[in-house]
DNA sequence: AAGTGGTCTAGACCACCAT
DNA sequence: TGGTGGTCTAGACCACTTG
C-alpha cells in the first residue's frame, strides 16, 4: 500500500459499490440495490461500514437512500456540466464524461504575495510570503477549456519540477512533501475576459467567462494554495449535488 | 414537537455547538474546541453522536478536526458570498449575513411542462404534466437582488396561496402537504439578462447574470419543482466549502 | 509515551412504508 | 405486520502529532 494509502473498509466498499452498480443491466428503469441485510451478507461488513459507504455514495449523488422503502440507483447525468464536488481531480472528472483533459503550455516562477493577481478569501497573508506563480492552459479534446492560475506556498511546497505542471498537482503535492489535503473553499463568479484570457479561448476581449476560486487548505488547517480557474461561460456548467 | 420535527440527538447538538462557537471570545486567534472525551462529558452524549454532529459542523465548513491535533473553529468569512449549501433557505442565509431578504412582488399560476420556460435536467417529464408556475421578485435590503422563476408539480404541491409565496415555500410545502424534502440538483451558469430581468434589476439588457438553476426531489426520490434563480453577475459570488 | 482524532464491531431500538 | 432505512450505545483498536 503505497504511503497516504491505507486500507479504509469504507472507502473500498465505495468503489466496489461503485463498480458494481456500473455493470447493472441500465434499461431496467430505476434500479434498486438489495437491501442492507443482504449488502452486509454480500460485502462481508457490519452496518456500520456499510452505512457508511452508502452515506458517501449518497452525497456524491450517486444514489439515494428512502426511508422505509429502499436504496436506489440515480440516473446518470450525461450533460457536460463540471462537478464541484469532484473528489478525483479536473482530469479524472473529465475522463468520466467521455472528454479528454491535456495541459498544453504551463509556467512557474517564484513571487510573492504582494506580486499576486488575487489573494485567498479567508485569510491574511503577510505580502512578504514567498509563492509559486504557476499558470497553465488547459484543452479538453484540443479545445481550448480552462485558462489557469495558481499560487502555491513556497514554504510549504518545496520544489515543482516543470514536469510535474502537466500532470495533477494536488497529487503531486502530497507524494512529494508528504502532505495531505483537507478541504477548500471555493468562490464562484461571472465576469469578462481578460485581453489573455480572451486570446487563449480565441474569443474577443471581455467574453462572459465563469471563474471559480479555490482556497485549499492542508488537513492541519493550513493555507497552501489559491488558484483561479476561468471557462469559456457560453459552453461550461457547473454542477452540485445536494442533500437536505 | 411538531410534525417531522423529530428530536435527533445529532441535530441537537449541532445547534448546541454552534451555539457555544458563538459566545467564545472572539480575538483570541484560532480557536480550539475542548478534545472528545471532554466534549462527550460537557454535552452527555456517547462518542458516536458527537462525532457524527462534529462532521455535519465539518462538512458546513463551520470547523475541522485535524488528525492527532484537535478541532478547531474556522474564522468566519464576512464577503457577501451566497452559500451553496445552506440547508436553512435564503432568507436565514442572507439574515446570518445582516442583510434582509424580502420577496416585494410574486405571482403564481398554473400551467404545464409544454409551457415552461426551462425543464428539469435529470429527469424527463411528459409535457402534459400540470404545473404551478411561480415567479418572484426579491430584494436584498431594499436592492434587487433575485429574479426568481420556479415551476411546482400539481399532481404533488395541491395548492399554494398567494400569502405563501411570500415566505419560504419548500417550508409551506413541507408542512402543508405532508412532504419531505430529499435532495436537490444544482446547475450553475453565467449569461446575459432578458429584458424583463434587466428592468427588475434596473440594467441594460444583456447585463451578466449568474443563473442557479435547482431541480428539487422528494426523500422519496420523486422530482416535484425546479426553479431558475438569476442574480446580478456584478455583486454575486456563490460560496462553497469542499472537504476532500 | 501520552494525547488527539479515525475506523470499526455488535447490537439495540426507533421511524417510515407497504400490505 | 413485516420489511425497510435512521439513530444511538458501549466499547475496541488504529493512526497521527507532539514531547
Amino acid at each position: 500500500m503505497a504511503k497516504g494509502e491505507r486500507s479504509v473498509a469504507t472507502d473500498t466498499l465505495v468503489k466496489k459499490i461503485m463498480d458494481d452498480i456500473q455493470q447493472l443491466p441500465t434499461g431496467s428503469g430505476t434500479m434498486q440495490l438489495p437491501p442492507e441485510p443482504e449488502l452486509m451478507a454480500t460485502y462481508q461488513v457490519t452496518r456500520y461500514t456499510l452505512r457508511q459507504a452508502l452515506k458517501n455514495l449518497s452525497q456524491m449523488g450517486y444514489t439515494f437512500q428512502a426511508h422505509g422503502i429502499g436504496t436506489f440507483v440515480r440516473p446518470r447525468m450525461n450533460n457536460h456540466a463540471i462537478s464541484l464536488q469532484n473528489p478525483v481531480g479536473m482530469t479524472d472528472e473529465m475522463a468520466r464524461q467521455g472528454r479528454h483533459l491535456t495541459t498544453k503550455h504551463a509556467t512557474i516562477q517564484a513571487t510573492t504575495v504582494a506580486e499576486a493577481a488575487f489573494l485567498p478569501i479567508g485569510t491574511q497573508l503577510d505580502s512578504n510570503t514567498p509563492l509559486w506563480s504557476v499558470r497553465r492552459f488547459r484543452y479538453a479534446d484540443d479545445k481550448p477549456f480552462i485558462f489557469e492560475q495558481s499560487y502555491y506556498l513556497r514554504n510549504i511546497v518545496n520544489q515543482i519540477p516543470e514536469t510535474a505542471l502537466y500532470g495533477s498537482l494536488f497529487n503531486f503535492v502530497e507524494k512529494n512533501d508528504a502532505l495531505k489535503v483537507g478541504f477548500q473553499d471555493t468562490i464562484i463568479e461571472a465576469g469578462s475576459m481578460s485581453q489573455e484570457m480572451a486570446e487563449f479561448f480565441d474569443m474577443a476581449e471581455k467574453s462572459p467567462t465563469l471563474s471559480v476560486r479555490d482556497d485549499s487548505y492542508l488537513s492541519s488547517g493550513q493555507l497552501f494554495a489559491f488558484s483561479k480557474l476561468g471557462y469559456d461561460a457560453r459552453d461550461t456548467k457547473l454542477f452540485l449535488f445536494k442533500k437536505i
